[in-house]
RNA sequence: GACCCCGUAGCUCAGGGGAUAGAGCGGCCGCCUCCUAAGCGGCAGGUCGAUGGUUCGAAUCCAUCCGGGGUCGCCA
């Protein structure tokens, strides 16, 4: 039910209509013509460019086109008015019926109103947060979690198959770094003075890690060489840390449906057959990179390596797959990790990474692009920093000192909810500020509480109207007479619900989830300008005393607005409040 | 030096090529005998960083500059 899909349908049929009886030339391209919401409500309910868009393929003038047009839809029961402004605007006025009746649409479709087709199915996945398994989850990769998730949300509700994932970098020197700093701690689990040297990690989370290897090892590893317990440790230490983040994505409320390993390829082909696919594309060679212009590394010399010739699909310079001694670089298990989601039948991959990976996009692009022909397009998002404060102050965070901020510490203070949502109050490419306080702050300065206000709002008018024995089941609301709700600030209210199927498949084809969080804060802010104005305005109360049939009327937009509310925080991943004591 | 992101009201930010560019905060003025005033209404405030270009139409697309941030072979 999108209203505004069902009139650009009317809008394309009428134009085909008039293609076909000669008004209009045949074959005309109609992709552009659009059906909006106009930006000045006095213009009308919804507005078409099709005039303007077509006057010069058609060779003529947009009025002509427009009146052809207007006359054609005014034939439609559903359209009322249909006038030229403008530059060859066409404004259209519809029936108060189709606004009433979509309030009863809401109520019947429930938590399915707004869910589109838009992504007919295809297969889409998006690969998020991607932590190293060398730590608790820390402040930067909540954002990263939260936004990968409302994602992945959003294009369900948008009609995709979406798979959630994990990418485990489990396969380079960090989780070797990550063995020794729990060796350290195992060594202190009995007793001994642990070595936390520069460059291992200082962080306490070990502690339990190193007490859990003496429970299992006892003493058998103490006086060791490295290359006898640095396998074992290893294992223990990453398996260790990927159950912490587990619990640290539970506790934000993040499930993933696959986690794939790095290590896991290592030692199985699948890289050498990734590298030998782009060899045999010509995109493997070997050679000398040119030093980097301007800011020459202290250490730089050229050398021969295995590169990838990321530029032939729109790369600056062509990337190393290989380090000087041989071993694979970080980025050619990434390759044949895209490759196997390639060829796991993806349509559509989207990389959520932190913006300081940007300078890995392009060549990533241009592996997806070659390992699938340029079947697959791969977006990649990049989330900007958050910068924590507390009560306007700055809030330090050192992960070299292991004084970190924890995504734990975070969802302690200010809850998973609010941290959802505060988090989504930002398009991913631009720096947010976190304050503790304000998060967490009770007023209309706060977007969580005042989408949660307006949703217990309703809540607390459906527990009024029950006091008064009016029956408020969204099946009777929805049989309700809805024509009662003729007053133009019910129409209004009725509009913005009108845009929410409108407003998913925008963002959903934007991969942009802040976008819900910024409709449901204008949402709410309609429902409670609605409110008061009912304090001048009686008869714009919900309930109504006295009159059953006209409170269910009211009270079923009331109840709409909820659904709707409910939907998008749902999408969010937040529960909508009930009341706010 | 190259690449990526950002530049919109005093501040924080929205704005899928469309009409007179919006919201919140801050400032000023109002609204509770009344379903939650934890809220609402109004006023003031703009050369959309700059200059060119594409277009019937540009904050939006392209080019070149300016300013801020990030990244830049053998880390991941």
């Amino acid at each position: 039910m999108n209203l505004f899909n069902d009139i650009r349908a009317l809008v394309i049929r009428s134009l085909e209509d008039m293609a076909a009886e000669g008004t209009l030339p045949a074959g005309l391209d109609l992709s552009a013509v659009a059906v909006e919401p106009p930006r000045d409500a006095a213009h009308g309910d919804m507005a078409t460019n099709a005039a303007m868009v077509l006057a010069k393929p058609a060779g003529m003038q947009p009025r002509a086109i427009a009146e052809a047009l207007a006359a054609r839809l005014l034939a439609d029961s559903r359209v009322t008015l249909a006038e030229v402004a403008g530059p060859g605007f066409l404004n259209l006025r519809l029936a108060p019926g189709v606004w009433q009746g979509l309030v009863g649409a809401v109520l019947t479709a429930g938590a399915g109103y707004g869910r589109s087709t838009l992504g007919a199915g295809q297969k889409v996945n998006v690969e998020f947060v991607s932590a190293n398994p060398t730590g608790p989850m820390h402040v930067g990769h909540v954002r990263g979690a939260v936004f990968g998730d409302a994602l992945a949300a959003l294009l369900g509700f948008a009609g995709y198959d979406v798979t959630r994932e994990y990418y485990i970098n489990d396969g380079g020197a960090q989780v070797d770094v990550l063995a020794r700093s729990a060796y350290e701690r195992y060594r202190e689990a009995h007793g001994l003075e642990p070595e936390i040297r520069e460059g291992l990690y200082p962080g306490d989370y070990l502690i339990p890690v190193g007490e859990a290897l003496k429970a299992k090892y006892g003493a058998s590893l103490l006086d060791k060489p490295e290359t006898d317990w640095l396998v074992p440790v290893r294992e223990f230490a990453t398996t260790a840390m990927m159950a912490m983040i587990r619990e640290d994505l539970a506790t934000l409320g993040v499930r993933m449906d696959v986690y794939s390993s790095e290590k896991a390829l290592y030692g199985t082909g699948r890289i050498e057959a990734a590298i030998d696919r782009l060899r045999g594309m010509g995109l493997i060679y070997e050679g000398v990179l040119e030093p980097p212009k301007g800011k020459v590394p202290d250490d730089w010399e050229p050398r021969e390596q295995t590169l990838f010739r990321s530029t032939a699909h729109g790369d600056d310079v062509d990337r190393p797959v290989k380090k000087s001694d041989g071993a694979w670089t970080y980025f050619a298990p990434d390759i044949a990790y895209h490759w196997d989601k390639v060829e796991r039948g993806f349509d559509q991959l989207i990389d959520v990474l932190g913006a300081d990976h940007g300078g890995y996009v392009k060549r990533m692009k241009a592996v997806v692009t070659a390992l699938s022909n340029g079947r697959v397009p791969l977006d990649v998002k990049l989330i900007q920093l958050v910068k924590l404060f507390k009560n306007g102050e700055p809030f330090k965070m050192s992960k070299r000192a292991g004084t970190f901020v924890t995504l734990r510490d975070v969802v302690e203070q200010a809850g998973a909810e609010v941290t959802r949502f505060v988090m989504l109050t930002r398009k991913n490419d631009a720096a947010l500020d976190f304050d503790f306080d304000k998060v967490l702050e009770q007023s209309k300065d706060n977007p969580v509480f005042y989408v949660q206000y307006a949703h217990a709002r309703v809540c607390s008018v459906l527990r009024k109207a029950r006091e008064a024995g009016i029956a408020c089941d969204d099946a009777t609301l929805a049989a309700a007479d809805l024509a009662r709700l003729d007053h133009p600030a019910e129409l209004e209210l009725i509009r913005r619900l009108a845009e929410w199927p409108r407003l998913i498949e925008i963002a959903a084809r934007g991969h942009e989830p802040h976008r819900v969080a910024f409709y449901l804060y204008d949402l709410a802010s309609d429902l409670h300008g609605h409110w008061n104005r009912g304090n001048e305005e009686t008869s714009l109360r919900f309930v109504q005393e006295g009159e059953v049939e006209t409170s269910q009327a009211k009270i079923a937009l009331a109840r709409a607005v909820a659904v709707v509310i409910s939907a998008g925080l749902g999408i969010l991943g937040v529960t909508p409040a009930e009341e706010m004591r």
